[in-house]
RNA sequence: GGUGGGGUUCCCGAGUGGUCAAAGGGAUCAGACUGUAAAUCUGACGGCUCAGCCUUCGGAGGUUCAAAUCCUCCCCCCACCA
């Protein structure tokens, strides 16, 4: 099966240039691919997830990915589909930034021996002259054409209009197009459905000045169920930097996806077999749970390593009871079978406290605001106000509650606030 | 450069001297119902030493017993004209 017709079997492809040229051009060569990747933070979401899992199917299936890191482009801010000016960022700022992307994309792809690669743009397009690249890659851009783009038409709209150096960047893209296709022999570009505007205008700037054929691929923009854009919590972006989210918070981010979106999900952020997912598409309720747990496993197997996704995976049996994932279900999945039941583990969110501090001393509403359960003490209060506040399952019921003895479990204390968020408080 | 219109609590958006921590909607959070789902209903939604107090309405001053609301200066945005 070709990697075209497997990206698009699991629901990568929104849209595709030159179809069966593409197809053959796969079919035929070792290629090489792109796609962009913003510096504008020292991590990656799972907003990017979708084009590194494409350009991790394309390296499975013999073809080598290149990851470019916009450090120059990043200078300037990409206005496709954004509503506002984007922040224009430092070179040093970007240049941890690319350290933090690298590490997490080693997760996915496998950069030995140049199998991969990874590139900043900022090397060709910082030396640009002006006036030699007005002549040389201007000429070929019609202002007509650009003015029309999708990609432009939200900020052509809105009454903040689109700065000069905005609307370069559909040049600056597509001059790393042409860069990539002359020194890489990249010709396939891929990227966000928002990207199709730049890509196509790359595509025309490498048969102009190299004479070539270059393809495009864009991917859609992955929603909910409930149609918002997938990746936000309550705590903001859902990062793939164990440090800023941990395994366990991003564990429980793909536990809670909505029912509709599981096979779906499955397809687009596991690797498991389009057979087994389609298996599991009759599923409902409590069963359909037990393939979220195993799309929860798989995903953070994938962002985090195998040993995360068990310890989060009992972490979760340990706070919200007994998990079963029987034998059958998705069977190319390597999570443990049987029944998952609670285990002492520190994967739960937990901090270190000396026990005198807080055992007859620390107030309940003071521990939930330190643990950053609650965001403040009003909000802690709230919480306790409204019913959703427990200490080791006990509902805590008056604001100047004390920590007690008898809220010690072994060295532990599980704090809860809703029915969701746990912290354990252990002793030193 | 000229003229006119704006900047309000996470977002949108009311409010033009006291009854304003500021309508309404969205987002979010909690409770009920469930399956750690969705939908629905209920409640909350600046902070704190919480029936009270303190800090917010672009910034700095001023008028007033009292200002998001009035005056002065400044900063920023938008529209039209040049």
């Amino acid at each position: 099966m070709s990697v075209l017709s497997i990206l698009k079997e699991r629901g990568f492809v929104d849209a595709v240039t030159h179809t069966q040229e593409l197809e053959d051009y796969l079919n035929n060569n070792r290629a090489t691919c792109y796609i962009g990747f913003d510096p504008t933070a020292s991590s990656l979401h799972v907003g990017s997830l979708v084009c590194i899992m494409a350009l991790a199917h394309m390296q499975r299936n013999g073809h080598r990915p290149i990851a470019l890191v916009g450090g120059g482009t990043g200078l300037i801010g990409d206005p496709s589909g954004k509503t506002e000016l984007r922040k224009i960022i430092t070179q040093e700022d970007i240049d941890t930034n690319k350290a933090g992307i690298r590490k997490q994309l080693e997760r996915f792809l496998d950069f030995s021996n140049d199998k991969a690669l990874m590139l900043d743009n900022a090397k060709w397009l910082t030396p640009l002259a002006y006036i030699p690249f007005l002549r040389d890659i201007g000429r070929y851009f019609s202002v007509n054409r650009m003015i029309k783009a999708e990609s432009y038409k939200a900020r052509m709209e809105s009454d903040d209009g689109l700065t000069f150096i905005e609307f370069n960047y559909m040049l600056l893209q597509a001059y790393d197009f042409m860069e990539l296709a002359k020194t890489c022999d990249c010709f396939l570009q891929m990227g966000g459905s928002d990207q199709w505007g730049n890509i196509v205008a790359g595509i025309d700037l490498v048969r102009r000045t190299l004479g070539k054929q270059a393809f495009g691929i864009t991917f859609p923009l992955i929603t909910t169920a409930s149609g918002i854009k997938m990746g936000k919590t309550h705590s903001g972006a859902v990062w793939l930097d164990p440090e800023r989210f941990s395994p366990y918070e991003y564990y429980q981010f793909w536990v809670n996806c909505d029912d509709a979106d599981v096979p779906r999900f499955l397809a687009l952020f596991t690797f498991l077999s389009m057979d087994e997912i389609e298996a599991i598409k009759s599923l409902e309720g409590a069963d359909l749970n037990k393939a979220k747990t195993i799309l929860a496993y798989e995903a953070t197997k994938i962002a985090h390593g195998e040993e995360e996704a068990i310890k989060s995976l009992k972490a979760a049996a340990s706070v919200f009871g007994n998990i079963e994932v029987p034998e059958g279900l998705l069977s190319g999945s390597t999570i443990p079978r049987g029944i998952h039941t609670a285990v002492h583990d520190e994967s739960v969110p937990s901090s270190l406290y000396n026990r005198e501090e807080v055992v007859g001393k620390a107030l309940v509403i003071d521990l939930l605001t330190q643990t950053l359960l609650c965001k403040s003490k009003s909000d802690a209060r709230r919480l306790v106000q409204q019913g959703g506040a427990y200490i080791n399952g006990e509902k805590i019921t008056g604001f100047d509650q004390i920590v007690s003895i008898g809220d010690v479990a072994g060295d532990e204390i599980l704090l809860r606030a809703g029915k969701k968020k746990y912290h354990k408080i252990i002793f030193k």
